[in-house]
DNA sequence: GAGTGGTCTAGACCACTGT
DNA sequence: CAGTGGTCTAGACCACTCC
């Protein structure tokens, strides 16, 4: 096992393969030691901070450990813990083949009842911009979205706009500040009757609760709302950290 | 704004600081470039594998990207993007502050039911070790586990063993292969009458179905099972990646 | 051709853990 | 003390983009 140094990939990544294969054939085992990265260096004839590239590579993805000024170790496998990745929902339509679209319900300027404007910070009654949209997936409903949007500049909203926009590019658009990060909490639970018409399932049938602020540069809530995934139609899928 | 050298926070993340404060504040707007490499290295005094090192932190968080021969380029803010981490039972317990313990309700060799052996990839009614267990936190049950694992080695199963171990470790102990991953999905769903028994809620209540397979280093199933957590005392928080 | 990011090197100094 | 990982440098060559 060496080092092709004419070959496309770059040697620091060839190294972290070839330190991988041997973890996962048991070559290392977890809690051993890895040779230091002077005799990796050495033995595949890099230099240090190549081979450094390779395990922090390797770090990253979790399998291996470094301590300082004791050396570099094999972890055990967090075979309990998860990711999950939940992507923007037109593009994880068009990663699983199927056609999306967005269909508004429902736009209008409302005072704000007192859980948002809790949430937005702003004093209940405030008017801010309430939406209901269904999002459709493969011509069926998937998910089912409501949100308060703080509104302040007085700008006309266009149906046109919410239908084919994502909510990050109508807040853009309509709030008074931009939104840079959110934050978001998800749940399971079960649907009402008037969620489950609009998803066209039967009330009772489980979902998922996804909850999102909206958060400007300065920390400011900008957007607040609840989106329900049909149970029957949408899952995660745990992520391996990739190499 | 300059590096302070005799810090004790490195100039690499000094300057990726420095950066991620000009974009949140808007110095930098979504899809304008950054400074080159070379200009950065000119101006704070770094070399550019020191700058480079700053980008790539800040390329991991999401903030910016970088596009060969042409520039380094604020990315726009993912909103609608979410990552969700799931820890380990006794781990996420003991951050909440809760006190976790598992409770062994049943641990038996039986012939594999067709759908764990084909999951497991035996011969339907092969002998595996079928496992249920209560996982409680704070001293109510917030999961119930089950799981098929492959057993060969013959050894006696310690009921000591099941209560306070992790999976992982079960596994380790019990299963011909040690597992090396693990792939998960996760659902929502609604509890039946058996499993609302064990969570001690309603039947009909609301939970999420998580999904697991084990798999060993060359990539043969070792073990799997589904995990319910109760709606009402589980949620998953988004995290943001942090520089 | 000039400018960009992507990779690599050889050497340096440091802080830390062990003996 | 010798050995480890953590950081930094100055320079080099490359592939790519745009003019």
């Amino acid at each position: 096992m060496a080092i092709d140094k004419s070959s496309f990939v770059p040697p620091y990544y060839q190294l972290a393969q070839i330190l991988e294969r041997q973890i996962r054939a048991g070559d290392y085992r977890p809690g051993e030691a890895l040779p230091s990265e002077a005799e990796l260096s050495e033995k595949y004839g890099l230099s240090r901070m190549t081979v450094r590239r390779s395990l922090s590579q390797l770090a990253r993805a979790g399998l291996i450990r470094t301590e300082r000024g004791k050396g570099t170790f094999v972890s055990r496998p967090e075979l309990d813990r998860a990711v999950f990745v939940m992507e923007e929902f037109h593009k994880e339509a068009a990663a699983r083949g199927l056609t999306s679209s967005v269909r508004l319900l429902e736009a209008r300027l409302v005072p704000a009842p007192e859980k948002a404007a809790g949430k937005l910070q702003v004093p209940a009654g405030t008017k801010v911009l309430y939406i209901r949209r269904s999002l459709l997936a493969g011509g069926e409903p998937l998910a089912y979205d409501r949100k308060y949007l703080r509104y302040d500049r007085g700008r006309p909203i266009l149906e046109n706009e919410l239908q084919y926009q994502a909510l990050p590019e109508m807040v853009e658009k309509h709030a008074e500040a931009l939104p840079i990060s959110s934050k978001m909490v998800l749940q399971a639970t079960v649907l009402n009757d008037e969620e489950a018409r609009a998803l066209r399932v039967a009330p009772g049938s489980p979902a998922f609760l996804l909850e999102q602020v909206l958060l400007a540069g300065d920390g400011r809530p900008v957007g607040w709302g609840w989106c329900l995934y049909r149970g029957d139609r949408y899952q995660l899928t745990s992520v391996s950290m990739a190499i």
